[in-house]
DNA sequence: ATGCTTGCAAACGGTTTGCACGTGT
DNA sequence: ACACGTGCAAACCGTTTGCAAGCAT
């Protein structure tokens, strides 16, 4: 798996450091990680980085398509890996739990309304804000 | 119609200042504006205020309902009056011109989706990035 | 050997806050 | 008169950047 890794970081056009390839590795949990979140991780794990290389790495990682940058709060952005099949999130308000979906329907109607008003879909940007229901 | 806005101030609580008054007026265009805008247009309309009030303004309207804050690019907010019917925006990424549109398939499909994971949907932001169909 | 990468600390940009003064009711 | 609102400047917080040293190829 980390040879795999190096080679998408070299496919990238960067070179396969060790801050590149163990953030790449904590970004494999699958969790939506805040660059302060991802930068503690490191440091705890006795791995010292300085928080401006994690900055630069997502930064760079997300140019790469290799990771999508998210901001749920309006403050801080969390990262996760582009798994390449896309999918909106839900937010719960309670817990701050986030739950993956996708749905064809939205989806398909979206690029509509786009094409209705004469324009073409680039991208999209949808959170649902949700309660557990009682 | 600035009678009315007196009003709806003192009904949220707000004592109707002159800052708050011209700021209120400002959002009637109907334009989504950022606390700068909004604070530049005063003062090249000869009106001095301070760029805290206007944020603290428009922070009190906010939880008032008058206005909703929307983060359409990651840094700067904008702001725009609550004319509580709801809709969602579509950003061209070439003009930064701002759509407004309201889907009703999207919104009950939002619901559903919800519903299905065991969450009741309490609100949602959804931004379509687009570009002018060539 | 070269140019990309890194860490540090300083700068940044949007937003918030403490304080003393001003204003609406 | 009183509490609330305001302006100013300083603080804040997440993020970016300049620089000199370090590392991958």
């Amino acid at each position: 798996m980390s040879e795999n890794t190096k080679k998408n970081l070299q496919e990238a056009g960067l070179k396969s450091t060790l801050p590149r390839l163990k953030i790449m590795e904590i970004l494999q949990s699958g969790k939506h990680l805040s660059a302060e979140e991802i930068y503690k991780y490191l440091i705890d794990n006795s791995y010292d980085v300085g928080l401006a290389t994690v900055y630069r790495v997502l930064t760079q990682f997300e140019n790469a398509g290799i990771v999508i940058k998210h901001s749920f709060e309006s403050s801080k952005s969390v990262y996760e890996l582009n798994d390449s099949d896309h999918h909106d999130h839900m937010v719960c308000l309670e817990s701050g739990k986030i739950i993956e979906f996708h749905d064809e329907i939205i989806e398909s109607r979206q690029e509509e309304i786009a094409k209705k008003h004469g324009y073409d879909l680039i991208d999209h940007n949808m959170v649902l804000y949700v309660k557990k229901k009682k």
